[in-house]
RNA sequence: GCGGGUGUAGCUCAAUGGUAGAGCCACAGCCUUCCAAGCUGAAAACGAGGGUUCGAUUCCCUUCACCCGCUCCA
């Protein structure tokens, strides 16, 4: 399938359009057409019921370690900015960057580290050896030191054995304690001097508080849902006596700074968020880990997506969070990647304790397998937290704890475009010429998605047909999402339908006028039956499902 | 952020240093008794800004957006 393909009929159909269109567009945002709302906003109200309005907690869900609850909450994109000090954004967002301008690499700052080095390098076109001094860098950090001489080998041009001519002065050190980088030779680069300045990166977007804000006045709009989630636990604990296990549940918008939005709608630099935070008791993390792991990829096959495009990914120790115990990616295979490669639908991770103690105490850092408060260099807290008591008391077990988080946290918008993507088909459909078939391309969304559940036609705009059809549509239209369209013949209208991803159409003809049928179409198969107008809304709610 | 490519109606494509032409779609009507492309009518575009020129969609510069490859993706 070629991404272009949807791309356009997603313009054509008003599912998406480029944000600011009129004036030239805006790189990493994009509008929701009236389709498009309906499409994603189905979306949204499928994971909204399925995991929380739907949620019994009366009934052990399958696979679940117990019964637990589930609650709803709606917190702000602008929060206080040391959230985001206590959540590590602030830092983690936050970096300085260097491009080498020979290699085309970019580093972090802070990550490039070498040595200086004195030795002879001999001239280029018969110029005598000169005696340099040039200070070489690595992005090596398991075998620093080795990939250093072999750096310095290769500018001095040396055999291994001649490395002693060359003299090191002072220890291992990061660039940014330089000052100059005009004598330093990039970690990829031939000829020292091709680093940049450092720039800043800030992957939050910055904004001020109050009409007169100023530097004291800085905010942050939300690069996630989840630490409205945090912030508020203490209140939805107080508020709604629900007991752990439980889990918070919250829709919203979220921003990043994506250094290179790209593939449509995939990375965004606005995008919304469905995301859950679950409390539970630190022994049980672990299977509940695997609980909302294992249900939340259900979720997507359920709605629709073929399970060989979607891949459960378990990261690798080394791809962990400083804080994660486990982290899982559910993952789809956008036509728009290469053959092989798959894209991030939802991560869920097993966060441990890391976010409830970090807006108690402060920045956490790992210290051996401890997370520690991270101090500043006056051995103070490096951000402090809220110094608010977020333990949880069980009256149950009369133990006092913190308690551990697994976090599904879904994007609606790449939920959306893989919905799309699975749905877009195109296949060969019979004409009336009855000669050649033509192609056809539909959307074969889950019904519970798509933006259009049914359309009614009067066959002919004649002998009292399209009252009927309007009265059929009045009567649906009160309960779902249909449309009415009595122009041009109606094969056309089926196409239209078709590309929108309409599950059925009702026409209305000549038998309805006798006996009162009318006939229900199928966009998958183009199968027709009768069916008694009254009995038209049982019949589509059975075959439209929740 | 770097390199390469692209940019004319919603879509596909024309033409031109002298005020842009068509097909399809969509729209209004007609005709149509079950799977798009029959008739009539009307509408609709040179991504943006600047320069050269009497005159720029065309030449030059800048910029924006999209695509491909790197880079980045907490």
């Amino acid at each position: 399938m070629q991404m272009e393909e949807l791309v356009a009929l997603c313009k054509r159909r008003g599912f998406l359009f480029q944000s600011s269109e009129i004036y030239g567009g805006l790189n990493g945002f994009w509008d929701y057409g009236p389709l498009g709302v309906l499409l994603k906003r189905n979306v949204k109200d499928a994971w909204w019921h399925d995991m929380l309005v739907g949620h019994n907690e009366q009934k052990l869900q399958p696979g679940a370690p117990s019964l637990y609850e589930m609650a709803g909450l709606d917190s702000t994109i602008i929060m206080h900015p040391q959230i985001w000090k206590c959540s590590g954004h602030y830092d983690l967002f936050h970096d300085f960057m260097v491009d080498c301008r020979e290699s085309k690499k970019r580093y972090r700052y802070d990550h490039v580290k070498g040595r200086w080095v004195r030795g002879l390098k001999h001239g280029e076109g018969g110029q005598p050896a000169a005696e340099v001094r040039v200070f070489i860098t690595t992005m090596d950090t398991e075998n620093t030191e080795n990939a250093l001489k072999e750096r310095a080998a290769h500018y001095f041009g040396l055999r291994k054995k001649d490395l002693d001519s060359l003299v090191w002065e002072g220890p291992l050190t990061e660039i940014s304690t330089l000052g100059d980088l005009s004598q330093v030779l990039g970690p990829d680069a031939k000829h020292p001097g091709t680093l940049t300045e450092p720039r800043e990166f800030n992957l939050m977007f910055k904004t001020t508080i109050g009409a007169l804000g100023g530097e004291d006045d800085v905010a942050f709009l939300r690069p996630e849902t989840a630490q409205g989630i945090f912030a508020n636990f203490k209140n939805v604990c107080d508020s709604t006596r629900v007991k752990v296990p439980f889990g918070i549940a919250q829709i919203g918008k979220s921003f990043r700074n994506e250094i290179t939005p790209r593939n449509f709608t995939f990375r965004s630099r606005e995008f919304e968020q469905m995301e859950i935070e679950f409390f539970c008791y630190p022994g049980e993390s672990a299977d509940w880990y695997r609980y909302w792991r294992d249900r939340r990829f259900k979720w997507y096959t359920d709605l629709g997506l073929a399970s060989e495009k979607l891949r459960l990914r378990e990261h690798e120790q080394a791809e962990l969070a400083h804080y994660s115990k486990g982290t899982a990616d559910i993952e789809y295979a956008f036509p728009f990647l290469p053959e092989g490669d798959f894209g991030e639908l939802e991560g869920v991770a097993h966060r441990g304790d890391f976010d409830l103690r970090s807006h108690m105490e402060g920045k956490l850092v790992r210290e051996g397998d401890q997370l520690v408060l991270e101090k500043g260099p006056d051995g103070q807290p490096k951000h402090r937290g809220s110094g608010k008591d977020l333990t949880y008391y069980d009256d149950q077990r009369k133990e006092r704890f913190i308690p551990h988080v697994i976090e599904p946290s879904s994007g609606a918008d790449r939920a959306t475009l893989a919905f799309l993507c699975e749905a877009y088909h195109v296949d060969q459909v019979p004409t009336a010429e009855k000669k050649e078939d033509a192609q056809r391309t539909y959307l074969k969304f889950h019904p519970r998605l798509a933006p259009v559940k049914a359309a009614v036609f009067p066959l002919v705009k004649k002998d009292g047909m399209p009252e009927i059809a309007g009265d059929i549509y009045g009567e649906l239209k009160e309960k779902m999402s249909v449309q009415y369209d009595e122009k041009g013949a109606v094969g056309r209208r089926y196409r239209r339908q078709d590309e929108i991803g309409t599950p059925f159409c009702i026409t209305v003809d000549g038998q309805t006028l006798q006996d009162g049928t009318v006939t229900l179409r199928d966009r998958d198969t183009l199968q027709q039956w009768r069916v008694k107008k009254d009995e038209l809304m049982a019949e589509l709610t059975d075959r439209l499902g929740k």
